[in-house]
DNA sequence: GATGAATGAGGGTTCATTCAT
DNA sequence: CATGAATGAACCCTCATTCAT
């Protein structure tokens, strides 16, 4: 597992193999099959296990925050620092998105259930919950893109999560104050990425 | 190039063979290479081509609408209705896109300069550049793949245009009624998809 | 062993695999090797065990038979038969012999008697005893493998009979009522073919 | 195609691969599969290969012979000479037929023709036209099959086809006299094994 | 004696790319 | 300039067999 971390986050989802995951994991290449039984079943666990280990972490950073619309803006700048921080694991959960796994199907939930509280609490206003969560998913992502190109820094996150608050309907200087609010911390210890 | 398009819709980005792009070009595999020298220099000529054909298109037929709002209005909607009424092009956009051809940097010089347009005429309000195209390029894209999905009809695209112009910092009923607004006629004669 | 059965009836001889075998006997495939040494001496045992209980089995039926002509069209009479009600057990014995276990050389040994016991009861005439044991062997399998395509019924079986007592000598009427003769009854209990 | 013949002769049906014929054939692994593009293709281009030209052949030797159980004798024979003059290429077909490949329907047609007319001579007499077929494909399948043991010699051709013809309901001197008839000449040049 | 994860050579097959015609 | 057969490295996956537990 983690060495397909590696691989996929240096070759690329496309660009990695079966066999050199398992050179890296330093197994046999048929070890491999006993594991995932698959390429494609291999990239489903990746996602899911990504969803319940980092996703996971980084929404319970944010348990104690009661605001829907903050928790929105936290959410959306940590993932968007984190492309700032680690490149490789950015460039493998992009990957897996485009590669068309049902990864955002599982983040997707955080999001929808922020969004969700911010609507209750009248903090948002929107026409189509579809078309805001195609806001929030896309307009991340697509910084997240953005940031991995060498783009934007990591002022990036906080410009990016005042523009979706504002996509979902608030004021702009209020959205701009949340989405400066100070985050909460965050201790995620994602697998280091290998060298070889 | 249309033999690339039909075979690329079918068999997705990643599926693709030069040797059946040719096969359906009606020429020899090995001419594919006198004109475009590599797949990877296919993938960037197909997508320029779509950007200087289908964009164009689209861009000519709000030449004369000046509100910078309304221009973004009819760009986004345009392309989420081209996602309902093409899914097979659809299809090779988005995949294309995933592919990381530059796809994108053509295509987003048309909402780039309706942006600043808006700017200039103070229909907007934002504090990134950056941050305003990821909200334009990533909310429309998502939406194209929700559609793509089935997971939306043809109201997504005024629902999601509204959303983007908020995110732009438009108020929120002039959101919606500048992204209700009726489309100018359009007349693109994509090549149909063979069914080779 | 009755699991190798199972498997190799369901895959056949060529698709079944060491580990399937071990999954269906609900032992460690490493177990099988304690057993067996070696797939190919799996098969040898197979075709033993399959010689000692079900040939027998059917020798026995007409251990009462005295006359060697009966008893060559009984026996032929009773493979062709099996064939018609067991056909992923016939699947199996074919594929062993094809594979070339020495599956014939065992089963072979009950028509070899009664072929000489009806010589030496001149009820047959032939010139050479291995050409006799081909025909019986060789067309009793070939009726087996016509029954086992779907090819020919029950009735293939006395038709069968028939034709190899002619082969054996035997005038033309004669060998048709011996070969029509009511067969002896047969209790052979097959372990079921599981479905696993 | 001769590369197969020489790879499948040696190694059998089952223990040849793609990669070795392609070696042998002098070309690189992916020209096969541009020949045949399967495998499993190339088993069936084999065979009818085999029927095209060496059964042909065998066929046309006796041309003018009108005799229909002259016929049947003089094919059975030349089939069993063939398994002692050409073991490699017996392994092959017997390969071929045991694999399950549509062989036998091609080379069946020239025997159920010489039976047929046999039969309007009413030089045979017979029951049933499958049980025939059986009797005489399964026979002489099972004479090669003990001729390439080395359990049996040239002399085993006679014998076979005597058997066969007795099997048809001929007389047993007559069967005798017709199977030793002389052969008339062949001349077949099959494409020699390669020693790789 | 049973286990079963690990092995790793080898299988069929694909496909971007080349080059003599 | 087009051709298209040939290339061959690389891929995913299988499975008989081993061996530390």
């Amino acid at each position: 597992m983690r060495a397909a971390l590696a691989v996929l986050g240096r070759r690329g989802v496309a660009g990695a193999t079966a066999q050199e995951v398992s050179q890296v994991a330093g197994v046999a290449s048929g070890t491999f099959y006993s594991h995932f039984g698959t390429w494609e079943e291999m990239l489903r666990s990746l996602a899911l296990w990504f969803a319940d280990s980092f996703c996971r972490h980084i929404d319970e950073s944010y348990a104690h925050v009661v605001d829907g619309a903050e928790r929105m803006a936290i959410g959306n700048r940590r993932y968007i620092l984190f492309a700032c921080d680690s490149p490789q694991w950015t460039k493998l959960i992009l990957g897996l998105a485009d590669a068309g796994a049902p990864l955002l199907d599982h983040i997707g939930e955080y999001p929808l259930r922020d969004l969700r509280m911010g609507l209750e609490q009248q903090r948002f206003r929107i026409s189509s919950e579809r078309a805001a969560m195609d806001l929030i998913a896309g307009t991340v992502l697509q910084a997240m893109r953005t940031v991995l190109a060498g783009e934007a820094g990591r002022s990036h996150a906080s410009a990016t999560a005042a523009t979706v608050l504002r996509g979902l309907g608030m004021p702009y200087d209020e959205a701009e104050a949340v989405a400066r609010r100070p985050l909460p911390p965050l201790r995620v210890k994602l697998p280091d990425m290998p060298k070889v």
